[in-house]
DNA sequence: GTGGTCTAGACCACT
DNA sequence: GTGGTCTAGACCACC
């Protein structure tokens, strides 16, 4: 019941946020499928090494957004149908994510060709948490 | 000694950062060349409408990195010979910045193309201060 | 939770500076280690009596610098593996200083027999820290 | 009638420092003997390329130390008889410099022993003034 | 509680 | 005029 996660305790983005946009993560690459139990509060907190009231504060907030679902008594768990983003804010997040990409790669003093191989790279790069599911499935089907 | 900069006070970045990339970016984009002079703190200060002190900030991070050269009691200016980063460095930033990017584009839910797209378009986008620059060229050159 | 630090505020070098300095002194002769905390930046202002500002300021270079490491909303701490300068720049650094203390010592009008006394008593004065941290040690093995 | 001076325009020592010390430098090493002519303060500007008003100030004071003599509608000159700095404030001096360097030399890291022959060092290298100077000397006897 | 950011305003030394 | 330093005080997000 540990969670593939690792947490920056340094600056940005709050930890918090590291946790509700790992979870989230998981779930989009299928290695939290809907219905698995997510870690207890506390459980995860000391895993990671913080508070329990920062990982309660990203748990609150999956659970308002309908990622998670809590049975009380029970346990938290993937929600079984989790809410599809809407695609406008979709799209905005993925323009400005880009933006910030595009701003960094030039300063950095790469090319357009430099800035776009990079980005295929990451892009065709299989996540280790893919990976490392993969590899999972192999050994407990 | 007015400067193609524009700020945006709401945070997220802090303004001192806003300040020190935007520098930075226009120094490699060409617009800001080697030896030029910079605004002043309070000018700088009062055209953006910010503190001098935000402003002072920003240049002294810059001139500590070796971008900027002060001039004591004249002004400040582009260094003559702006540090080359490291090329080791410069793509290991590149590559981290593509990764972010990367990440932030799964959990949005994009697909290689749309992601590939949405970099394609930013990085023809702040083309604006480089024309800008090539219009003023052509009309005094 | 307080630091063997003490600052001349009729300035030269600036306060932020001295306290940047003594910092990374503290650790140099191992009466700060690795993964230490230091003081929260109100708690060492209101002990030198000086502005908080002032403290965040010398602080935040040291982060800069991976000296010191920030837990967000929790403190500050002194790095695991504080960032070793290369040895190439650190005989710089040394040759620099020498050579500076060579003209000063010139200009005085000293021999180099003389030169060499003051030095050697320079270098044989800052233990006032190294003693009292040995002098702790024996106290609470 | 050029001085074998340099001075850095950017930060510490002010400029006019520079020039002052650096004068008694050249003063205390030989290489302008008493009774001899200092450039006007003009061309020491133009050759240094700082403000006139700056070099003023340097002459100004090592006029009043009586170091320098204005002979009106001639020139300025090395006095025949330069003062002594008293005793107390060489040691003073000296005292202080070797802190500055001791303290250097501790954050950077380098043994006792280091530090020493760093000193030694610099101590020993004949400055490139004097090297200068003797060439000058066998040049025009 | 923690650090981070910003403003407003003052004072300083240097050119 | 220039940049550099410092204070006082406010507000914010985070843990």
């Amino acid at each position: 019941m540990t969670l593939r996660l690792r947490v920056d305790p340094s600056s940005e983005p709050p930890i918090w946020r590291q946790i509700e946009d790992g979870v989230r993560h998981l779930i989009a690459i299928g290695a939290l499928a809907p219905g698995a139990p997510v870690p207890s509060v506390r459980a995860l907190a000391t895993d990671l090494v913080v508070n329990p009231a920062t990982v309660a504060r990203a748990y609150q907030r999956l659970t308002d957004a309908g990622v998670l679902v809590v049975r009380r008594g029970d346990g938290t768990y993937v929600a079984e149908k989790p809410p599809v983003v809407p695609r406008a804010e979709r799209t905005r997040t993925l323009r400005e994510a880009a933006h910030r990409f595009a701003v960094a790669a030039v300063n950095a003093g790469a090319t357009r060709e430099e800035a776009l191989a990079a980005v295929e790279q990451a892009l065709d790069q299989p996540s280790r948490e893919k990976r490392a599911k993969e590899h999972e499935e192999r050994r407990t089907p």
